[in-house]
DNA sequence: CCCGCAAAATAAACCGATTTACTTTTTTTG
DNA sequence: CAAAAAAAGTAAATCGGTTTATTTTGCGGG
C-alpha cells in the first residue's frame, strides 16, 4: 500500500534542472560561498522545484562521519532519563546534529551492543549514561572503539572521557546534616544492593558526615536487589526489628518502596519515621505526607554533558574533565524534629 | 583525542582478506546460500580476521531502504511512552531492525519536522503517537511522504494507516457504571482541555453511559489547559462552589492535581469525594489513598501497534486495520460507596 | 591582444555497501 | 562423452552524496 513509489530527487537531479554540476549543488547545500550568485540562485530554485530533500545518511559516507550523536541510557521507562534524553535531542538540534536514542535496559550487554551500533552508524559523538552495576564496562568500550563521547550520570572520575555527574558528596553530606539538626539519632539507608559508585558514595558521604558531627548517631544501611518485591521485602524485614527515628531513601524507586511499607505497617510519617529521598519525582507533592527530597538538576546535566561532547567533537584536546552539578534539597512534609513539630508545611510554592 | 584514526575494514577489505569478489562477501554475509561452503568459510575467517562490522546505513543505500524503523511520541518523559518506546525497541531489534526515536515535544510542527527527518533516513516504516492536539496533521504528513506507518494511541480510526488504541468508550463506560453502583449521582469529569479525541472519547461515553442506566445523576466537566497552576487553578474555583460525591480524572498530570488539591483543601478521600484515575502509575499505589485507576495496556498497544507496522513492510494490502485494546480496572482505596465503607483496602498484591 | 592569476565549475573518484548482468564452473542427463 | 542445465562467481553499475584534481572562465595589467 504505502510505499516509496514515487522516487525522490537526488543531487544529480537538482543540478541537471539548474544546468550545473552535482559538485556545485552540493557546494550550495553546504553553503559554500564559491558559487556564483545566479548559479545558486538556480540551485535553490531547483531544490524547491523538485521538492529535494538531502538522504543525511548517504551524505556522511564519503565524509566518514555522520552528523548524528548517540546517547544509550539504561532506561528509557525511567523519568529521570527520559528528561536527560528529551533535554539532550533539543540541544543536539539546535547544534545541527540528530540524535540517535538507546536504551541498554539495564543491562551490560545490551550497553556493548548498543555502543557497537552507534560506532558502527559512524556517528560523531556519544553521551552514555551506564548500566546501574557499572565497573566501567561502557567506557572501555567506547575507548576500545576510540569512540568520541562523554559519560553521565552514575559515574565517577574517568581516565579517557570527560564526566557530568551529580555531587553525591556534598548532597548526602547536606541531608546527613539536616538529619543531625533535626535531632535524629537512628537513621536507615535504604537502597539498592548493586555496585553502583553513586550509591556507594551516598553512603559513604553520609557516614563521614555523621562522624564527623555526631559520632553517636546510628546508621544503619539495607540494600536490596532490584525488585519490587525485593525491595519492601528486605525493608519490612528491617523493621520487623529496628524503629529508626528517618529513613533516607537512596533512589526514587525505593522512595516508592518505603512510603508503601509504612503505609502497610501503620507507620506515621514523619511522626514516627521521618523519610527523605535522593531524586525528586512530580508525585512526591501529592503524596501523604508530601516527600522531603534531593532534587537533581537533569536539564543542567544535559547540558554540561552536550557541550563538553560538542567540545571533543570539534577537536578539542586535553584532559578528561570531571564535573560535579550540585543538587537543591526540597523540604516537604515528610521531614520533621524529633520530638517536634514538622519542619515544613505544604509540598510546593 | 578520540578519533577514527583506526580506518574501519569495508567489504572490500574482506573480499580481497579472503581471494574472492566483494559480491561473494556480500552474499555471505546475507546468509545467501549460492556460495561454496569453503569460500564461504573464507570469508566468515576474513571478517573475524579484520574485525569487520558493515556499515548499516551505507547497506540501505542501493536498496533505498533502511533496517531501521522509526518511532515518534510526544513526549519521553511521559512514563507512558516511555514504556511503549522502550518495549517498541526491544520488538525492533528482535525483528532485525533498528529503531530511530524522536520526539515530537508535543508540538505539531516538531511532529512533522521528525516525522520528514524518519522519511529521510528511509526508515521501512514509521510508528506515530500523535501530540495531544492532534487533528490528523501527523498521519496526513506521512500519507504526503507516501510513507509505511502505524498510528498508536490518541487515535481513532484512520483511513491509510492501520490504528492501535485503547478502547476508550468501554473504559468510561465501565468507569460510569462502577461510579452509578457505588451510588454517586454528581461526578466530575477532570482533564485537559486540548481537543484530544481520547478526551473526548472518554467524556461521551461516560455521559452515554450514565444517561443509559441513571439519567438523573449529575455530570459536570471541568477541561483546562496543560500546566500544573492551570489544572490546579480551575479546579480549585469549581470546588468553590461545587462538591461532587466522585472525581474522574480523565489523564494523569490531573490525577496528581485532584490529589493535591484534595489535601490543600482538606478534602477526605475517599470519604468526602471518591477518586478514579485514567491511566495508572506506579506511584498510585503509594499515595493516601491509593489511588483507583484505568490501567492501559502499554505492552500490548506496542506488540499490536509493531505487529501491524511489520505486516504493511512486508507488503500487506488491504484496508487500514483499527485494533481497540481493553483496559483493566484497578481498585484501589479512593473509591468508595457514597455513605459506606471503602471498596478496597489495599493497593497491591 | 595576450599573459597570468584568482575564482568558479566540473569530471571523476570515492565512501561502503547491494544488485545486475554476465561469465565461468560444476553437475546432470540423454 | 557431449550438450544442456544449474550453480557459483564476478566486474561493473548503482544508490546519494562529498571531495579531489583538473579545467574553464573572468579579470586586471602590461
Amino acid at each position: 500500500m504505502a510505499s516509496n513509489n514515487k522516487v525522490r530527487a537526488s543531487i544529480h537531479d537538482v543540478a541537471r534542472r539548474a544546468g550545473v554540476s552535482a559538485a556545485t549543488a552540493s557546494k550550495v547545500l553546504r553553503g559554500i560561498r564559491t558559487v556564483k550568485i545566479a548559479n545558486a540562485e538556480k540551485v535553490r530554485l531547483a531544490v524547491k522545484d523538485l521538492g529535494y530533500r538531502m538522504d543525511p545518511l548517504a551524505s556522511g559516507l564519503r565524509r566518514r562521519t555522520r552528523q548524528i550523536i548517540g546517547i544509550v541510557v539504561p532506561d528509557l521507562e525511567n523519568e529521570f532519563f527520559g528528561r536527560l534524553t528529551s533535554r539532550i535531542e533539543i540541544l543536539a538540534e539546535e547544534a545541527g546534529y540528530s540524535l540517535a536514542i538507546a536504551s541498554s535496559h539495564e543491562s551490560e550487554v545490551r550497553e556493548r551492543k548498543m555502543l557497537e551500533r552507534m560506532h558502527d552508524w559512524r556517528v560523531a559523538g556519544t553521551i552514555l549514561a551506564p548500566v546501574r552495576s557499572e565497573r566501567g564496562a561502557g567506557a572501555t568500550v567506547m575507548k576500545e572503539l576510540a569512540m568520541t563521547g562523554a559519560l553521565v550520570d552514575r559515574v565517577m572520575a574517568n581516565d579517557t572521557f570527560d564526566t557530568v555527574t551529580v555531587d553525591n558528596v556534598r548532597a548526602s553530606a547536606r541531608v546527613a546534616r539536616t538529619l543531625i539538626e533535626a535531632g535524629h539519632r537512628h537513621v536507615l539507608l535504604f537502597g539498592l544492593s548493586d555496585v553502583s559508585k553513586n550509591v556507594r558514595a551516598r553512603i559513604s558521604a553520609f557516614q563521614d558526615e555523621a562522624d564527623a558531627f555526631c559520632p553517636q548517631m546510628s546508621v544503619d544501611v539495607v540494600l536490596t536487589e532490584d525488585s519490587v518485591e525485593g525491595l519492601r521485602g528486605s525493608l519490612s524485614d528491617y523493621l520487623e526489628h529496628h524503629r529508626p527515628t528517618a529513613v533516607f531513601s537512596l533512589a526514587q524507586t525505593g522512595t516508592l518502596s518505603v512510603l508503601s511499607e509504612f503505609r502497610r505497617r501503620s507507620i506515621q510519617c514523619p511522626q514516627d519515621i521521618s523519610l527523605i529521598g535522593f531524586d525528586d519525582a512530580e508525585w512526591m507533592q501529592a503524596t501523604y505526607p508530601s516527600v522531603c527530597a534531593v532534587v537533581q538538576p537533569v536539564a543542567l546535566l544535559a547540558e554540561q554533558a552536550f557541550a563538553r561532547l560538542l567540545l571533543r567533537i570539534n577537536g578539542q584536546e586535553g584532559f578528561p574533565v570531571c564535573l560535579l552539578e550540585q543538587c537543591h534539597f526540597q523540604e516537604r512534609e515528610s521531614l520533621m524534629s524529633v520530638g517536634s513539630v514538622p519542619l515544613a508545611h505544604t509540598g510546593n510554592q
